[in-house]
Formats: C-alpha cells, structure tokens, sequence
DNA sequence: CGTGGGCTTGAGCAGTGTCAACTTGAGTGG
DNA sequence: CCACTCAAGTTGACACTGCTCAAGCCCACG
C-alpha cells in the first residue's frame, strides 16, 4: 500500500502536527487541491442547497450543521468539532447548512481528489466508513432525544454527550455554542433550556459560571435523568 | 474485476430474481455462510444490545428500527422496506432493535463475508456507503420533523415520505404499519396521529379507506404543510 | 464606564399527552 | 357463510408540559 499524501495521513485520527504539513503553499499538497480555509464567527463552510463539492475536515473551532423550514424554524442536526469530517455522503447537494460558532479553521479538499484517495486506500476508506457510521449513531441518539425525551431529560442527554465528546477528564464542561443552539438543536425554546438549566442548578447537579461553562456535579443523577 | 457470488450480486438493486439462487441449498453460496431468514409478525431480526454479527437484507416484507428508553418509550428510528439494508455501520452491537411489522424474509449474512466482499470489489464497497448516506441523510430528516413540526406538519411529510419510497405512482398509499408505529416514529401518540388524519380527511386532504389505506386528494397542499 | 446581545425569569396560553369510552373491522371458529 | 372476538382505531374531556410574549439582568465587548 502506498502512503497517504501528508494533507490527509492524519485524518480519522485526532488533529495532531501531521496536518501543519497541508497548508496552501506546501508543494506537496498542491497536486491535491486541499487548502487550509478560516471562517469568522457566522461565516458558512456551505448552504443546504449548494452542489456537493468538497469535503471539509474541522481542524480548529466549532460548526453548527443545520437544516431550515420555511417557517424559520431551525433544527441543529449535529455539531463540528476538531477532527469531525463534514460533508461525506454521495449526493449531489449538502443536505445541511455548515455554519461557524466560532472562528474555524477547515481543512477543504475536493470530492474527487478524496474519493480517489479512499479507492487506492482502503484503511482510509474504512475510516471514512465509520466516520459516517458514527455519524449515523449519533443521528439516531438524536432522534431519540428529540423525540421521546422531555426538556430535563433531553438536556441531561445533552450535556453527558457533550462532556464525553469534548473528552474532559474533570467534570468541568465548556459549552462553546449559544442557548439558542442547544434550544434549535433539541426541539426547544432558549428560554425552556434556561429554565432547565436553572433548576438541575438548583438541585444540585450542575453549577453554572459564566455563560459558556459548566460543571456536572452530579453526573449518575443526570444519566438516570436521561434515561426517563 | 472478479465476478460478485450470487448472494450479494443483487445487492444495491431492486430485489429481483438474482437473489432466488442465495438459499442455503446453493452450494455457490454455502461458503458465504449467507442465508435465509423468515421472521412471523413481531419476531425480532436482533435486538439493540446483540453484537453486531451480520448484515442483513430485506426482501419481503417490513421491519421497525426502534430504540427503546428505561421508561418505555420506544422511538422508531426507521423502516426497513425490501431492498433496504439493515446492521451496516462499523460497530461492536447494534444500536436499535428491528423487528418484523409484517411477516419477513431477510438474506442474512455475516459482517466478515460482506467485508471481504467489499474490500475485493469498490463498486459494492461504494455501494454500501451510498446506502449508509442515504440512512443518513433520511435520519437528518427525521430529526427536523420530530424536532422542529408540529402534529399536521409532521404526518404530511410522513405521507409524503412513504408515498416517494413505496414508489406509488397514482395516490393511493398503503401504510403497512399501525398508527402506533407512526406514532413512535414521529414523536406523537396515537391519539394525535389519529385526529390528525381525521382532520385531514375533514379538510379534503386525504381519504382514509379501511386501517391501512390512505390515498393523498392533494399533495400539493400536503407539501405546503410540511414547509409550514 | 457604557452599551448591547445573550441570558434569565415571569405570566398566560396553546398544543399535545393522558385517561377513558366507544366504534370498527380483520381474523376465527362454529 | 355468518357471528363472535378482540386488537386496532377513533373520539371526547381534561391536565400539563413547554411555547409565546414581555420585562429585566448580566457579562463580554468597545
């Protein structure tokens, strides 16, 4: 088996200095059209309507992938953290929007350059497989979520997911995205998620500082929560 | 490229007669360890705790992907209709349970035949990512509907759904599976699922005929509901 | 130190769940 | 072939979770 081209030898594995090798300007990885790209806070990867291009791979920052109603409503279907892959599948158009929370740095390469490397490589390939498979498990816990939880236990689904994918030793948890996007991602209100959030605090099992960190003090109480 | 064995060659198409020659008699086939299976009204395929062993691949009939929680709810998290696969995804056990809605015929295989399969021939290994996408991206769907619509705009793009994927050319729908399916599909009860219908059929949206058929009087104003 | 978006809290209400009774119709056995 | 049986589906009354609308607060910016 020949060896991966230094822009993607690293991907499926977590985000280490193997990728520094891919910027723009490295000749090596000029033949493979990848190039490093930075979003600002707001700024789009892609729209759920544009052509299927590229693949992006989060090296730094964080995504909210999103599909819209033409009511307004928004559903968050998942989030982008370093090391995620965002728009694998095989159709024609993301069928989601990739937004930046915060400012992101993506590592970008066209379709046919990645579907080349998979087909020569088939440790590569299988990466991409289960990258799309866990992809898929955690669509189906969402579902569940979504569909079968209510508001306390949703959230306490929501911040042991969390806790575990941020992969925190301690208990100390930082939420890098707005309310309104744990609201539009589990099927509620910002204020609904407020509220909750009050009274697990009240109740002892969180502590809340500041706007964007959390602490799980209790965290066997919140998995029974979770699981009704 | 070598040649597919008759069990798989059919794979990815429509069920046709190709896959007749995969019985367990067929000796071509006995060393794919591929075989049969029926499975009555509500018998199990595998439930969400087994060990992920073997593909599965429907060929008649209809099952229910479920995921249950501690306190008994149950969300559906799919149908798996004739030509569908089921248990694709890379990981120690299952993640749902599936379960026969109708009586069943599935062609069963283990996970290390299909692997090897695929790792021989890239177009069937393409094939199966195309059909994980495709779970994917019907998955991101449901989360929308389930998170973001309300009763009536929820079972319009249900029925709408069903219509596209049992290919119907004229309106009449049969809904193989019973209200409280559709219920634990789309995070509804029963009771709801059905007022909604009646007032559907009130408004001259649809026409219910005896407990599985529904024909669609006007899409059009179906879709318009789904958008909200 | 001031400003504004994000967050919190409150009051009232709508949509959907719950509980219960009744109806329908598919399947069974006489 | 028809009557019986019982699960599935329908309809109604009521309760309650979570949404809507509104006001105020706080923290991260300039």
């Amino acid at each position: 088996m020949k060896s991966l081209p230094p822009c993607v030898a690293g991907i499926g594995n977590d985000v280490g200095p193997t990728t520094a090798a891919c910027s723009g300007e490295n000749p090596s990885c000029a033949g493979l059209h990848c190039h490093v790209r930075k979003l600002a806070r707001h700024q789009h990867a892609f729209l759920q309507t544009d052509r299927q291009t590229h693949i992006h791979w989060v090296k730094a920052g964080l995504l909210r992938l999103y599909k819209g109603l033409a009511n307004g409503r928004r559903q968050i279907v998942g989030f982008a953290f370093p090391g995620d892959f965002v728009g694998l599948g095989s159709e024609p158009r993301y069928r989601f929007s990739a937004q930046a929370i915060t400012p992101t740095e993506l590592r970008v390469m066209p379709r046919a350059v990645f579907e080349n490397v998979a087909a020569d490589d088939p440790r590569f390939s299988s990466k991409l497989y289960e990258a799309l498979a866990s992809d898929l498990r955690r669509t189906y816990d969402l579902v569940l979520t979504v569909g079968q939880r209510d508001s306390e236990s949703s959230l306490a689904a929501f911040l042991l997911e969390m806790h575990a994918r941020t992969g925190t030793r301690n208990s100390i948890l930082v939420l890098p995205m707005p309310r309104s996007d744990i609201a539009d991602h589990l099927g509620l209100t910002t204020e609904t998620v407020s509220r909750t959030f009050s009274k697990f605090a009240q109740r002892g099992l969180i502590h809340i500082s500041g706007r964007r960190g959390i602490s799980l003090k209790n965290p066997a109480a919140l998995e029974r929560l979770a699981e009704g």
